[in-house]
DNA sequence: ATTTTTCTGTTGCATTTGCAACAATTTTAT
DNA sequence: ATAAAATTGTTGCAAATGCAACAGAAAAAT
């Protein structure tokens, strides 16, 4: 059985989890401490945004079909808010970590496999984590660019790669300034270690 | 059940499941493409090390007591090494992934209640690793400080941290130069937003 | 008890980065 | 079809950062 088989098998077939639909725009959930809320992403595109207490706001991460979210997965944090926000229309299910894990075992046939599942889509998240830890480890915005293109790269097996962002979202994701991201991504192309190909095609050279 | 009480029952409950020890220093395991091992250290320190193509080489990553590790969390990357090497004495739990979510479901009596524990185990990484990305997000020095600090002050309800590290391996922690952050230390209580209590145990005052 | 190693603290200097600002282009909405 | 919004591309300049190097303190090993 695969992932999207389970969690296309609506949640009729457990109480404990819910389905609801968002427009492009709307809150999908506020991360509440202590609630250990769990949300996945059965379609469209969303946002992890930080609201700081001086007005400024970040995206802090990118969520898109099947990815897991939900303050289950964060630090506690009192000095910021944080919400998931729809970037286009979206369906997520929503459960409470102790009543999937813990409470529903015996009652609910669909549970057993959907709990297996779980941990499967948590350690894909894990993945995508160090995946950007590893990225923003590297000191300089060419070693982050560099690395990051490598990974791309090497999960492809493609030396042409296709950054599946705008450059404005890169920048944000890699945590760095656009226009000295630009910079570099001028002289790296200079110094000849890629070729642009097209807007976010970039054929690489090293 | 507490999860300690998963992993202090030996494997002998489990024939998927080895036990082993390594002295400091030694290697523990070598990230292996495809494998998918996990490892649990049951006791001690460990930290993963990247051996880049050009010798160098950078901690990534530092584990202590039940966190958990492998092939399995990291992302495909050819380029370089990725090898856990304990930093003290170690006992390590070691299984692959398959075997513990797919097939020694109906066997195993141990089984269940470890897998349980394991998206328990994982969670907790994925929360560690949140907290590393959201310093690590933070463009200068200042706010990767000031953010790592928070977090443990709100974790532990307390104005006076206490930092788990060397300043120098908080320094690779944080992917900053030293000496750079010992200079924004100081800044930091020149400017009246810490007070430096002892070595690595600060009174924050904002 | 003494040596060796690691860690802390500091500084000057070159380089990198972020910031601000703007025009040109592309995409999206009406 | 046209207006509005978002993205790309670029630059000068100030500020932040990394690098190199060194001395003193503390911790670990012998």
């Amino acid at each position: 059985m695969e992932i999207s088989d389970i969690i296309e098998a609506l949640p009729s077939n457990c109480s404990k989890v819910q389905k609801k639909s968002f427009a492009k725009g709307s809150i999908i959930t506020t991360y509440i401490e202590k609630r250990k809320q769990i949300c996945i992403l059965v379609s469209g595109k969303a946002d992890l945004i930080r609201y700081n207490l001086n007005g400024s706001q970040d995206i802090i991460d990118k969520f898109i079909k099947y990815n897991i979210f939900g303050e289950t997965f964060y630090p506690v944090n009192s000095n910021n808010e944080l919400v998931v926000k729809a970037t286009e229309k979206c369906e997520v299910l929503f459960f409470l970590y102790d009543d999937v894990v813990n409470k529903c075992k015996s009652n609910c046939k669909y549970h057993s496999d959907f709990s297996l599942h779980l941990s499967e889509l948590v350690m894909e998240n894990t993945i995508h984590q160090n995946t950007r830890i590893e990225v923003l480890s590297k000191r300089t915005i060419r070693d982050k660019l560099l690395t990051y293109f490598s990974i791309l790269s090497n999960k492809n097996y493609n030396k042409i790669i296709t950054i599946p962002y705008s450059l404005t979202t890169l920048a944000d994701y890699l945590s760095v300034d656009r226009s000295a991201m630009m910079r570099e991504l001028k002289s790296l192309s200079d110094e000849g270690f890629i070729i642009k190909e097209s807007k976010n095609k970039i054929k690489l050279l090293y």
